[in-house]
Parts: C-alpha cells; sequence; structure tokens
DNA sequence: TATGAATGAGCGTTCATTCAT
DNA sequence: GATGAATGAACGCTCATTCAT
C-alpha cells in the first residue's frame, strides 16, 4: 500500500511538474526569454509562486527541465530512426527535416534554450550532452553511410560536428529572420549542400 | 593651441573608452552575459559608475561599442581578404582561419556577442548584423569560385548561411569542449567537406 | 470560508495600505515633496522597500492613492454640506472652516498634494483634480445665494478661483508664519471680507 | 586703482551671474523644475559646469539668486506705484494688472518659484519676506483706502492676506488650466469682486 | 579663474527566494 | 503540500558637487 501511495504521488508530482512546464512554455513565448519570471509561470500555471518551489529547488532547475521536457521528443525520433533500416542519406534527410519542423513549431522555447545565454551556463554540461548526443547521432549515420559506400571515408566526428551546427545555423537564420522557408526545400538544399559539396561533379 | 588641447581630450577620452572596453570585455569572460552590470564593469575598469555614463550614454551604447570594437579588426582582415585576388578556395580557408583564431581568443566577447539575443535586438535595426556581414562575405567568395569553375552553381545565400552555421558550431564545440584542436587542422577539415562534401570521388 | 479567507485577506492589504500611507505622510510631514522617497517610506513603514511594490504598482500609484485617501474625507463632508438646506452663507462659512481645520491638521500632505507640480501632472487627466472640485464646490454654493438673492449676480466660476485661492493662501500663511490662529475667526473674517467687499456699507 | 580693479571684477561677476539667471530661465522655461539641472544650466549659459560653482556656492544659491532677480521688477513697479498719489483702488488695479502681467510673461520661471516644493523649503525665509513684503504693500493700499473713505475699516493684514492670495490663485489657475484671459479683464474682475463684496448693491 | 572628468550617494524598480500560515 | 506576502540584494541610471589641471 505505502507503495501505491508513493506511485500516486509521484503521478501527481509528475503531473504537476508538466503543468508548469506548459506554463513556462507559454511564458517564453508570449515574453521571451527574459520575461521568463516565476511570477509569471506560476501565475501562467494557476499555481502560487511559492509551490513552483515544491517542485523545482529554483529557477535553474525548471529550466533544466524545460530543456530536457523540449529536447525529449527529438530524441526519442531519433532512436527511432537510428533503428529503422533506411540508408543514410534519407536517415539524414528525415533527421534534419524533424529538427527543422520540431523547432519551427517550439520556437518560443527552442529560440530560449539554444540561444539564450544563461541556459548556456546552467547546462553546460547538460546542453553539451544533447549536442554531444546529436553528434553522435549523426556519426552513426555517416559511419553507416561509408559502409554503404555512399560517403567517402573522413573524420566522422569533425563532419557530424559540422553538419549539426549547418543545421543549427539554419534554425537560427530562420527564427531571426523571421523567414517562414518550407521545411522541405531546407532540409533538402542543407542535405545536397553536404552530399555533393561545393564543387561540381564531373 | 586650442586645437592641440582638443586633441589631447579626444585621446583621453578615447583611452578612457578603451580601459572601460576592457573591463567589459573581462566582465564578460569572467562572468557571462548575464553578469555584464554596469557595477562590475566600473569596478573593473577602477573607475566610479557615475563615470561610465560620461563615455556611454547608457548601457545599451557601451554595448554597441564593445560590439564595434570587438567586430572591427575580422571586419578590416575580411576587407582585405576580398580585395586580394586568391582564388575562391583560398580566401575560404584564410577566412575560416582568422575566424577560428580570433574566436577562440576572445571567447568572452564574441559568445556574448553573437548569442544573446539582446544583441540581435539591438543591431538588428542598424544592419550591422554581423553575421548578415559574414554570409553577404561567404556568398561573395562562393560566388567567385563559381565564376572561376572550381564551385558548381548553387543557392549561395543558403550555401553562406551554411557554411557560418558549420564555422560557428565548431567555434563553440571548441570552447564548450575544452579542446584545444589547432585552428590550421580545424579550417582545413571544414574546407575540404564543404568543397568535396560527403559522397566519394568518382 | 474560502469567502472569508479572502475578506480576511483584503482586510490585511488594506491595513497595509493604510499603514503604508501612514509612513509617507509621516516622511512626507519630516522631509518634505523631495524627500518622500521610496526607500523612506519603506523605513517608516517598517517594511521592505520591495514589499510597497507588493500593494503599489509604482511610485505615482503610491502617491495617487495619498491624494485619494487625504481628500477623501474633505469631499465626503462637502457632499454632506451641498445636500443640506443651509443658506449659501453658512455654507459658505462651514465649508471655510471645515478646510481650515483639516488642512492645518495635515499640513505635511496637503503642502505636497496642492503644491507639487508632479501631482497636478499625474491627476490632471484623470480630472480628480482636487482645486476643480473645490471650485465646482464653491460655485454651486455661490449659484445658490445667487438665487437665494443673498448673492449679487456675477461670474460664479471667477468667484469661486479667487474665493479658493484666498482660503488656500490663508492656510499657507497660517503654517509658514506658524501662527495657529483660531480657525473660526479666520473663516469668519474670510467670508465676511467675500460676502460684504471692502467698500462700506450704504 | 586696487579699487578700480575691485570694481571690474565685481561687474564682471555680476555680468556672469546675470548670463546664468538667463540660462536657469531658459532652462525652466523649456524643461520644467524637474530639468533644472546644474549641467544644463551650465551648457545653456555656455560656461563649464564648474563655473557655476564659482558664482553660486551651490544649487540652492543659484535658485536663491533666480528668485531675488525675478522678483525685483515687480518690487520695483510696487514701490513706484506706491510713491505715486492714484487712489487706492487705482493702486490696487494697477498692481494686479502688472503681477498678471508679469507673471504670464514669466511662467517658466514664476511656475517654478510659486508651485515647485522645494522652492518653499530653500526659501522659506526670503520667500515670507516676499510674500510678507506683497502683504505689506496691499495693506498700506488698504489703510489708503480706508482713509480716503472708499474702503470700510477692516483688519487690513488679513485683508491683504486675503487679497493676495486671490491674486497668486489666479496666476497659478492661469498657467494650470493653460487659459489666456486677458490680463485687463481678470484684474478687473478680481477687484471688482473685492471691492464690492459677493452681496447686492442696494 | 575656468574647466569638465570623476565621483558616489541616491533614486525607482525588479525578482528569485523564503517562510509563517 | 499549498500559499503569497515579505524580503533585500541587485539593477540601470541621475546629478550636485569636487578638484586636479
Amino acid at each position: 500500500m505505502n507503495r501505491l501511495v508513493e506511485r500516486r504521488k509521484d503521478m501527481l508530482a509528475s503531473m504537476m511538474k508538466d503543468g508548469i512546464y506548459e506554463a513556462a512554455v507559454q511564458v517564453l513565448t508570449e515574453h521571451g526569454a527574459e520575461g521568463l519570471t516565476m511570477d509569471r509561470v506560476a501565475e501562467t500555471a494557476g499555481v502560487a509562486k511559492g509551490s513552483l518551489y515544491n517542485y523545482f529547488h529554483n529557477k535553474r532547475d525548471l529550466i533544466l527541465f524545460i530543456h530536457e521536457k523540449t529536447v525529449e521528443p527529438a530524441k526519442a525520433f531519433t532512436r527511432q530512426m537510428q533503428e529503422s533500416s533506411l540508408p543514410a542519406v534519407e536517415k539524414l534527410a528525415a533527421l534534419v527535416r524533424m529538427w527543422l519542423e520540431y523547432f519551427s513549431k517550439n520556437r518560443g522555447v527552442c529560440d530560449f534554450l539554444f540561444n539564450d545565454p544563461r541556459i548556456q551556463e546552467m547546462l553546460s554540461e547538460s546542453k553539451i550532452n544533447s549536442r554531444l548526443q546529436g553528434i553522435e547521432d549523426l556519426k552513426v549515420i555517416f559511419e553507416q553511410g561509408i559502409q554503404e559506400g555512399e560517403f567517402r571515408p573522413l573524420d566522422t566526428r569533425r563532419a557530424a560536428e559540422i553538419f549539426l551546427g549547418a543545421v543549427i545555423i539554419t534554425l537560427e537564420h530562420q527564427s531571426m529572420l523571421g523567414e517562414e522557408r518550407p521545411v522541405e526545400e531546407s532540409a533538402e538544399v542543407l542535405v545536397d549542400l553536404f552530399v555533393k559539396g561545393l564543387q561540381p561533379h564531373n
């Protein structure tokens, strides 16, 4: 019984955290990074400010949670992709499409998570992990491509790094410039450039 | 004489601004973007807080100055590069080398200038947006490469965007991971990947 | 119960506002209009500076509250007077007595509220301009007096303006000179002069 | 010779003070009471800020000087009026006209001098003197009127006080409401009311 | 005497965090 | 656990005054 009660508690706590998360996302979307105050999150969540501190030790913790929760679906998709039997190029394209799509649908949070300098400092560890994970995922795809003979042998770690950077900057530009470029096309350009390079075919 | 006195004053004022600039850079390096407070800048500069306002109307002005002062050398180098008669690929490589070098030497400021969203807001209007400028510079090089027959025809704007992103992320990773990869090599890998692409030569 | 709790909260909040009000009045009395700083109000109220902002959005709001709270009793008395069936002359006398009495008891606030130009700016828009109200009140009494045949027909607006000025200056002089002239007598002299004028009866 | 040099110095100093005075008046007119900063006065006067302190010990002193210098012409006119052989009523009217006229021509300074609370505190002594002087002047006129049989015997001190108040408030209203009522008419109404009173002639 | 850069106390305001209820 | 009033350090900025030149 003790066990069941605890489970129940955990679930309730989890629901509260999710509610707070959603409130935070909304605040982020409406007021930007600077506007993410505990007051506003509490009010938006329909919860007393003090209650936030029952679920998160401090603002940093809340932000960490936001990061994790936001990044999770992308991670899941990536895992799923990896396990599929698609050729490397298609995996690459699918990944890019997903990233672009996800980011443009969650601009408010993503802008915050990837641009705000406080984040960089707070998350340093966890964020590096995220990025490192992204790099690792790409690396695996690149290795697969090499094995398939589609990619030439190269430093897959570096290539992954560079590719990820290209994607990220594309995202940032999209939000900075407010351009609404079709995801499909952006992804294609990106992959095409990387696969074929700058030099002319011969 | 009046003239000389004025000159002297201008010089002193200029030196003060530079001193404040250096203090700001130091603060940025030590405390990050959030930690850049007027108090700290003043203290670091060994100057009363009020004095800052004799040289900068407000914090925004100070930040704008930091931006300009920081970006200037890179701009100068780029201009010089553009005017040279090197082939596109070498220009590209030189540019990347310069960026990598410069950024890793001025991590604190650059992180701030290129990641803090407040900066973007401040600069966007004045069109001095340095990223856009960087993209423009790359675009010109890519166009040159196409004319030279070294690059295949492609959307140079997009390519420039992507390339810049790759450079930036490389920089960020270098600082995040604390790895001190030789600039020479990083630049080479980067350019090589972009020029040749992922696919094998045939 | 929920209802009761809310009531209780409202009451507590109200008491706090009143406490802050009294502190502000004290500060005003001791340090004058210029000395009315949020710091001092907080300290005098025995409250942290930040707490003031839980009850008033900003200094302007606090000042508005002071105004309202201070002017309220005088307004109430005036209303009551207007509704009575006294002859105009007696209304006038009663009003003057009340003003003299009330103002000399609340010198600090009144001096501030009626002399500080910032106040005028704040209130002008909300038309609660108390001077205008005072003038309007007097005007009504003058009109009544004319109808009663006790006053000669004249520009009641102007007369009200002038009369109010006479009252105000009497107040100021009383406080400036530190003379404590009996309210009764001051009021009588004032009304007498206005009713009869300077010229001899004939 | 020593004497002459000193004279010369005094004159120069006097001219500087006058220049600063005019600058202050201009600042007051353009920026209001709150905008009267030493910086602005210095700049407007075409003088270094530090120099102000060679002529005035501090801001308070400057303001005192402004007050005196502003009030002087009115005083002079009043003296001149007193020495004339006009009947009391006409003296009264002339005085009121002058005050109204002078005030509306120097609104910026006068608004400041008569409304800003800092002034009241700073000048308390000197200002009381000004007002007291005005009252004294009026008193003399009232006494003259009584002797001439034009005014009934009454407490001339009080009457003077009240009359002055009426004038002052008229001035304030004129500036507060921005109304540009013809001086002639305002003066007439004022004098008429005081001379004849509110009650009907019989 | 004239200068104006330097000063620093002081301002109104914000907000993450605490804690008594 | 939930609450939200209380806190107080910190922020960007102003400006009368000083003082070395």
